[in-house]
DNA sequence: TCAATATACGGAACACAGTTCCGTTTGCCA
DNA sequence: TGGCAAACGGAACTGTGTTCCGTATATTGA
């Protein structure tokens, strides 16, 4: 469904040069527009921004999870891959995995509305949510199992249930000094732990 | 700003009949059309339903808030209410915080869209946060400052972000099966415990 | 270099929900 | 019962997502 490549090599037939342009300028403005406006910016001023129709973005990103996945995949590509690091590096599994944990908050409270978006039940956030989901999920069990292993917290604590849990905590923090995602995120996963 | 009363006695003018008649009929349709599509259901809906204009609705309820803070001001008063009872009635102030914020948790996952409506940042949403904060802070801050003082959790808990952190996780819970907001929230509050 | 053609583009048009506004109706009181 | 303030209904306006199609253009093969 999201397919950023095709600049030279892969199979598929190869895309026009104005669209791989216009690809990437939708991307970089987008990016831009997302910081400034938070993900929920109207597509129309995403459009004007880059100088296309709407018709464009639409043609290159189906839906608004597309465009969001296909702005923020790097970092949630460094995101997963962080995990497997910090548990070989942490002194125990649960330090790792607050370490984590605190690694997706940061990236969620500093991305205006995409903890929202996360959650929303939106069709439209499908692809969003199963991007995520599925990159993110494995990565948690595994800090998970190895805690629980090692006896630090309780074995039934699923890795969704988890991430979902986080992921909520982090909505509206950013735009509301009075509200510190990461201190609510923080006590969860102290009561996390076994005594 | 929310005025349901004058059936008879109060000072303001007091309203024709008719208004009076299509204000009760509002609440009524408007609370079962929010258990069966959310409170997120279209005014027009509500409008069809009751037989009424969609005039008649913003004339009585100016916002969405004005109607959901109208529906639910009963079940908000009780739980407001039931916070002093459970610090009397309960082993330890942890322990009635702990029950307190179930009452509040069971409350909201059962209001299909309320937790959301709740967060969002949506000026139209205004008045139901104002309500809901005016009328809970409060008693939180009560059940905390007890606990504080017992030594059972830390004294630097505000109570505005710990409802506000409860309320969060409440979001998208009563659909969805793999998430499970009271357990996230139980989490929540063992984690505010010293040791 | 020059068609021919598939590909991509732009933006008008449509769908849908919130909100406003005003001509019409109706309850209330003298 | 007549007059009027109060309330009503719903058309119309706004903003945003999404679709669709006539037009423009990059690419390719001759």
């Amino acid at each position: 469904m999201v397919d950023i490549d095709n600049g030279s090599g892969s199979s598929a037939p190869r895309k026009r040069a104005d669209a791989r342009r216009n690809e990437e300028t939708l991307l970089g403005v987008a990016a831009a527009a997302f910081i400034t406006s938070g993900v929920d910016v109207p597509v129309r001023d995403i459009a004007a921004q880059a100088g296309v129709g709407v018709g464009t973005i639409y043609r290159h990103f189906p839906t608004r999870a597309d465009l969001i996945v296909a702005v923020y995949r790097h970092q949630v590509e460094a995101c997963a891959e962080a995990g497997p690091a910090l548990l070989a590096s942490s002194s125990t599994p649960h330090a790792a995995l607050a370490l984590w944990i605190d690694l997706f908050v940061d990236f969620l409270v500093t991305k205006h509305g995409l903890a929202e978006a996360l959650q929303s039940d939106d069709a439209a956030f499908e692809t969003l949510h199963a991007y995520f989901l599925d990159r993110l999920v494995p990565v948690c069990d595994q800090l998970l199992d190895a805690a629980a292993a090692a006896g630090e917290i309780s074995p039934d604590m699923d890795a969704y249930q988890l991430l979902r849990g986080v992921g909520n905590l982090c909505i509206g923090a950013g735009n509301n000094p009075r509200y510190d995602a990461r201190r609510m995120v923080g006590l969860l996963i102290t009561g996390l732990r076994l005594h």
